[in-house]
DNA sequence: CCAACATTCCAAAACTATTTGGAATGCGCG
DNA sequence: CGCGCATTCCAAATAGTTTTGGAATGTTGG
């Protein structure tokens, strides 16, 4: 046995695993398989793919075992093969955000600064929740936050979060949340609810980066 | 701005890191920074390849802002462009070897089991070198160790140790590391000091392994 | 069993990455 | 200055990835 081959073949194996994060549009299925499991007509619907496409590509992470699928009837359904899977993807996600110039202006570009909660660390906002002081609102689609949600969040979808606003507290602040700092759904329904009268913020996170923070999350299914 | 483009481009500045990440040339090259800063014929010696390819897969690395090179006379010194770099490294290892058998068949085939260190977590390994019950054996080359070692660790490069056995305990069991997982010098050294009586075991962990778990390293220099 | 459907397989085209040889650059020392 | 050295650049050969269209597979419900 010599050394150089053993190297090879370690590094190699590792590499099946970056590999089949290299491209844009895996990272996004695996972002959206990290929220909750999807058959491959979803993903495809929400990735905005074709079909095929999207098999090829879901192939390519299972291959890596980053995912795993089960038959459910005619529907494949797949979801992340652990909560590391997520936990990676927010890693990778930091150290992009902290090395990469062009990531940090094209999210601030995006984002509205005013629409952010600053000043407050996630355990803070635990306690704020807890106690009622805060409202924390999932506006993922329901499917998702059954699966994994912050603790004491409440789910509305962001499509119903205009025929549910009478069902929010006007004089609790809300603090919405979605799949995580790339997702737009959170700057969309903090939007809404300003323009409403409500004191409003949204927070980058999501479950998974929760998750990656070693912090819990609460599931409403096995 | 339509939403299928600002995706795109989010996640394709995040898959710069995992392209970068994804060869196992680059991923030998880049854990051997995550030890300490080297010039790039260093690098080629130690990896084993081809000045001119070495130097063409730190091209990538730069790009993708995982390493940073500084000029030093006729050298170039390379070194990760933060620690955040070898977490990241850490977190993919964990992840293939969580969910990849290949690498788990591989590591145990190549690693002897009855040397590893059992049964004692790393805060408790801690304690133990603290108090004189262990020595902790850094068998890296020197600079690496001048640039980062694990707490009350001793620095004998693992092509010294057979002149310097005779400056270690009898009596105090022996606990080797080098540079990770897949670095087999502290493997070789417990081999060694077995053979000369002494009480030897290895960890798997090196500096960026302890750094991702959040526990702090010792540095001799700035 | 057949029709409808979700998904995957296969092959071709377009594109991107890795490796190598040879030439060029940039620095320091005599 | 100019020679020697470390490194990078350039270009060509090779190998691999992504995407697409069309055909095949497997499952449910009639």
């Amino acid at each position: 046995m010599n050394k150089p081959q053993i190297k090879a073949l370690l590094y190699e194996q590792v590499a099946r695993i970056s590999k089949a994060l290299s491209s844009p549009k895996r990272l996004e299925l695996l972002e959206l398989l990290a929220q909750g499991e999807k058959t491959v007509e979803s993903l495809a619907r929400e990735s905005g793919d074709d079909v095929k496409l999207v098999s090829a590509h879901l192939k390519a992470l299972r291959e890596a075992r980053l995912v795993v699928a089960r038959r459910a009837g005619r529907f494949m359904v797949y979801r992340a093969s652990g909560a590391d899977v997520g936990a990676l993807l927010a890693t990778l996600r930091d150290v992009a955000e902290t090395h990469l110039v062009e990531l940090r202006l094209a999210l601030a570009q995006l984002i509205d600064a005013e629409a952010q909660l600053t000043g407050v660390s996630r355990e803070q906002l635990l306690e704020q929740a807890q106690r009622g002081e805060v409202l924390v609102l999932d506006v993922r689609p329901e499917t998702e936050y059954r699966s994994a949600h912050l603790p004491h969040a409440r789910s509305i979808p962001l499509d119903e979060l205009e025929d549910r606003l009478e069902t929010l507290p006007a004089d609790v602040p809300i603090v919405a949340y979605c799949r995580g700092p790339f997702c737009l759904m959170s700057e969309q329904a903090v939007a809404l609810l300003r323009t409403r009268g409500f004191r409003a913020a949204r927070i980058e996170d999501g479950v998974n980066e929760w998750l990656a923070h070693g912090l819990s999350v609460e599931r409403l299914e096995a």
